[in-house]
DNA sequence: TCTGGGGTCCTAGGACCC
DNA sequence: TCTGGGGTCCTAGGACCC
């Protein structure tokens, strides 16, 4: 027996340019862009003049020079992409979130309340059109990696469904960037064999899919082409990492920048990981050099970390060991911090020995009971009166940054 | 062509243990 | 002592996704 097509793949589109022009009717219809120095997202009238995310203002301006530029209402992006995730979860209890404005659901046990899984989609469809004024496309199909393809076929504002009969025949016509886990370089290496559609890439060998792309991604990228998608939707998905970084321009690898910027990102990552009770045990750092060249160092732990300072330490020891082997690099670019190893649920008050770690690093440092404590001040207060109200040191006097935090807020993952 | 930030997964090699 | 196999953990880098 076949089985049916349940699931669904839903994606508000051109998510935070649609909120602008929702909120502000004046800019309906016309070439919009959240952000100012760097492009966030684009209006679909923007974005036929080439404009994407992720590209300077400047570049935007080029491409279109009647470009809107719109501050951004962080808040309203939180508050719809929560309430449009709400409506799916009106049909089905099995809804996996992948980000702010996109989510796989299961409808398999529904129907018989609310009707085939096309007039779920369609009925999710209109309500969100109703009751919250967005476009959102929906693709249906039996499997999640079909179903994403078909909701990126559906945009802007459409719904297509893949009958199990007519799979393949959807699937071998379309371009092989479209499929899960094709990125640039791929594309660029099946490109120079000849290869354009997923049709095309299904009839190699996976001999010589495995010469080209290596023998896991080989044998995936084959799976998927024949429609042999093995994910299994998972409603309750845990954070495996939490990490934050900053972009610097092109600025010295000086002591000044380096603490207050490491301050500030430890700060960030440990604030999140204390409010999850998820300390972790691995801590990472990336440099990123003016030559854009990255370069990484990671310290695993005997015991998970989640204090601000004994993360921010950690991190400073990690970035010195970089640059001591790079000695010729003076400009950085970039730093980041990231925890990884967390635990699934830790009792911070009953767990001390992190202390321990803590005076292993530098003997005669307050102790950790007096950093959780501290810790757990500063966490309090900021919850009553914000995140500015309070800080470390010279975090504070950190340069304004590229991207405002509540832009970062959104692409957190829930830990 | 080189823009920002938060993530996941995979791979290869090495250390270490049995 | 040498050789081999299996398993786990860790590190560094890379591709990819939203």
């Amino acid at each position: 027996m076949a089985v049916a097509a349940t699931i669904l793949h839903a994606d508000l589109d051109a998510f935070y340019a649609s909120v602008e022009q929702l909120l502000a009717p004046s800019l309906r219809g016309k070439p919009i862009a959240v952000g100012g120095g760097v492009v966030l997202a684009a209006s679909y009238e923007a974005k036929a003049f080439g404009v994407r995310g992720g590209m300077s203002g400047r570049d935007a301006r080029r491409l279109c020079p009647q470009l809107i530029f719109v501050g951004g209402h962080f808040s309203d992006y939180k508050r719809l992409g929560d309430a449009a995730i709400k409506v799916i979860g009106d049909f089905t209890p099995l809804v996996e979130r992948i980000s702010i404005d996109e989510a796989f659901a299961d409808v398999a046990g529904c129907t018989h309340l609310f009707g085939t899984p096309a007039e779920i989609a369609a009925t999710i469809r209109r309500r969100v059109r109703s009751e919250l004024g967005l476009p959102i496309s929906v693709g249906v199909a039996r499997t999640k990696h079909l179903a994403k393809i078909a909701s990126q076929v559906a945009k802007p504002d459409g719904l297509v469904v893949v009958d199990p009969g007519a799979e393949l025949g959807f699937l071998h016509e379309l371009p092989v960037e479209l499929m899960w886990g094709v990125g640039p370089v791929t594309r660029t290496r099946l490109e120079a064999i000849g290869v354009a559609t997923i049709g095309q890439l299904a009839r190699l060998s996976e001999r010589s899919l495995a010469r080209l792309l290596g023998p896991a991604a080989g044998e995936k990228l084959a799976a998927l082409a024949w429609n042999r998608d093995p994910r299994q939707l998972k409603p309750h998905r845990r954070a495996r990492s939490a990490g934050a970084q900053s972009a610097l321009g092109r600025t010295p690898a000086t002591e000044q920048v380096i603490r207050p910027t490491l301050l500030h990102l430890a700060d960030r990552v440990a604030t999140r990981l204390r409010a999850k009770s998820r300390p972790g045990r691995t801590v990472t750092v990336r440099v990123r050099f003016a030559d854009l060249k990255s370069v990484t160092r990671a310290i695993t732990l005997d015991a998970p970390v989640c204090s601000t300072m004994i993360l921010a330490r950690l991190a400073d020891g990690l970035v010195r060991a970089i640059l001591a082997e790079y000695p010729r690099e003076k400009i950085i670019s970039l730093l980041a911090i990231s925890v990884s190893h967390l635990e699934e649920h830790w009792d911070l008050a009953l767990e001390l020995p992190l202390g321990l770690a803590d005076e292993a690093l530098r003997p005669g440092s307050p102790t950790g009971m007096a950093r959780f404590a501290a810790d757990c001040a500063i966490d309090r207060i900021r919850d009553r009166f914000g995140w500015e109200a309070i800080g470390y040191g010279s975090a504070a006097l950190e340069a304004p940054r590229s991207v405002p935090d509540a832009f970062r807020e959104l692409a957190e993952k829930d830990l």
